[in-house]
DNA sequence: TATGCCGGGTA
DNA sequence: TACCCGGCATA
């Protein structure tokens, strides 16, 4: 009683399936509206149930259980298939084993939606052609819902697509960068190569530090790899600065000196080589000049010839070309710097300075007479004495001004040009000239007839030893 | 001691 | 830059 119930009550609704029941091949569809006794066999007893059933078409015909349960054989195929990725049919077992007699009948009950609610049911009646899309629908969205929550809780980077358009760019700034940083023209220049680095990120859009920092380009190596296998940066800063600290260009000209630096020593294949390479170098003491000569003979051949303006070879020089320069140890770089900064001085050195010539007149006083004659050493070399020598310090003084620009390496010329002679005992202090000065031609009456230098107690400049 | 002059200071 | 001067070295 019970059961059977509980079997009428699942049958009605369940869906079922009636192909050729019009005679064409199209199935039709059908809800079991009402089932009903038949008591045609009651005297077999067996009691069959005659099953109305609400076609697709919105016909009602009447079914044996055979009809429909052969109907019904496909309509749970059909639904199954639909139904089964979201429920599986599995509540339905309890009912299965209840009612040996509906065994037929419970093949609707094979539907999912035989358990469920009433309300559902009638869902089912009224729109039982959305039934399976809705179930599917719903399917869909509990899944979506999962993604949600999983979505919610794992992030999940959206606009993927986008992103890896993105990517796309920045795969090919940095092929470039690759084809760049291999490439032999722009393996040395670091500096080019950032330029082109930036280059390529300004066009792909993206910056470098946050790939730099992620590591997201694990293939992108060149770019790190131009500071282990390329001159890196830090290391030629750092070789450089200790013969760039001294540097004699200024602010302005250090693009220029440097960008000829990094020419200079990015040129050579290895440069670390180079560091610590201690060279001799000979550098011309001569005022203005600083021309730095590999061999002594060279500085000599240059100071004999250029400033002292002899044309002689070695055999007919005094000696006097020692005093005019000065040995240096460098680094070989320093050395390519020391050139490249210095050497644009010295064309301007050639002509004697006018500082001694101007000076020598001295028309103050009536020494005119005196001091017509400058000795050859006054005429010849007078800017180098004052760097060498520094007793004509203060007339070396008025006649520095005038190089301006020299800067750091005048003083450091200077340093440079006072060590070694006064280490050879030469020009420590100059001994007192042994000729008469002005103090002892005109006597402190005539104090006023003095060179200025006398006056100043400095070096007399009238009569110069 | 006288002289030469370097180094530093000042205007 | 011109000028002055203290102080040192040297004859």
């Amino acid at each position: 009683m019970h059961t059977r119930r509980l079997v009428k009550r699942s049958v009605i609704g369940s869906r079922v399936y009636a192909p050729g029941l019009t005679g064409d091949a199209a199935p039709l569809t059908g809800v079991i509206q009402a089932v009903k006794q038949d008591n045609r066999d009651a005297s077999t007893g067996h009691r069959r149930n005659v099953y109305t059933v609400l076609m697709q078409d919105g016909t009602l015909k009447d079914f044996s259980e055979e009809e429909i349960a052969q109907m019904t054989a496909k309509a749970p195929l059909k639904s199954s298939l639909k139904q089964s990725s979201c429920n599986g049919g599995q509540r339905d077992g309890p009912t299965q084993g209840q009612n040996g007699s509906m065994q037929k009948g419970e093949v609707p009950s094979l539907s999912p939606e035989r358990t469920e609610e009433p309300r559902v049911l009638e869902h089912k009646r009224s729109g039982r052609a959305l039934e399976p899309e809705k179930d599917h629908t719903r399917s869909v969205s509990l899944l979506e819902q999962k993604r949600k929550v999983v979505s919610s809780s794992i992030d999940v980077p959206q606009a993927r697509k986008s992103e890896e358009e993105v990517d796309m760019d920045k795969v090919t700034a940095a092929m470039v960068l690759t084809s760049l940083s291999t490439s032999p023209l722009v393996r040395s220049p670091p500096v080019k190569v950032s330029e082109g680095l930036n280059g390529s990120w300004k066009d792909g859009g993206f910056t470098p530090c946050s790939y730099s920092s992620s590591g997201y380009w694990s293939w992108s190596a060149p770019s790190d790899q131009s500071n282990p296998s390329t001159p890196s940066p830090p290391l030629s800063a750092d070789s450089f600065k200790p013969f760039r600290m001294p540097s004699l260009s200024g602010p302005p000209d250090d693009n220029i000196d440097e960008h000829d630096g990094n020419s200079l020593l990015f040129d050579e294949p290895i440069p670390r080589k180079r560091k610590n390479s201690m060279k001799v170098m000979f550098k011309c003491l001569w005022k203005n000049c600083g021309k730095v000569l590999s061999t002594a003979a060279g500085i000599q051949r240059h100071i004999r010839t250029v400033h002292l303006g002899r044309n002689c070879d070695s055999e007919c020089s005094d000696g006097e070309e020692d005093f005019y320069y000065t040995e240096i140890k460098l680094n070989t770089d320093s050395v390519a710097d020391g050139l490249s900064s210095l050497s644009p001085v010295s064309p301007s050195v050639l002509s004697p300075p006018p500082g001694l010539d101007q000076r020598q007149p001295d028309g103050t006083n009536g020494a005119k007479s005196e001091n017509g004659t400058t000795t050859p050493l006054s005429r010849s070399a007078p800017s180098a004495l004052y760097l060498v020598h520094t007793d004509h310090a203060y007339q070396a003084s008025p006649t520095h001004s005038r190089t301006q620009g020299f800067g750091e390496q005048r003083s450091q010329t200077i340093a440079v040009l006072s060590s070694p002679p006064r280490a050879a005992g030469s020009f420590s202090r100059k001994s007192r000239g042994e000729g008469k000065k002005c103090r002892k031609v005109y006597g402190m009456e005539n104090r006023d007839m003095w060179c200025t230098a006398c006056r100043w107690k400095k070096a007399c400049q009238r009569f110069v030893d």
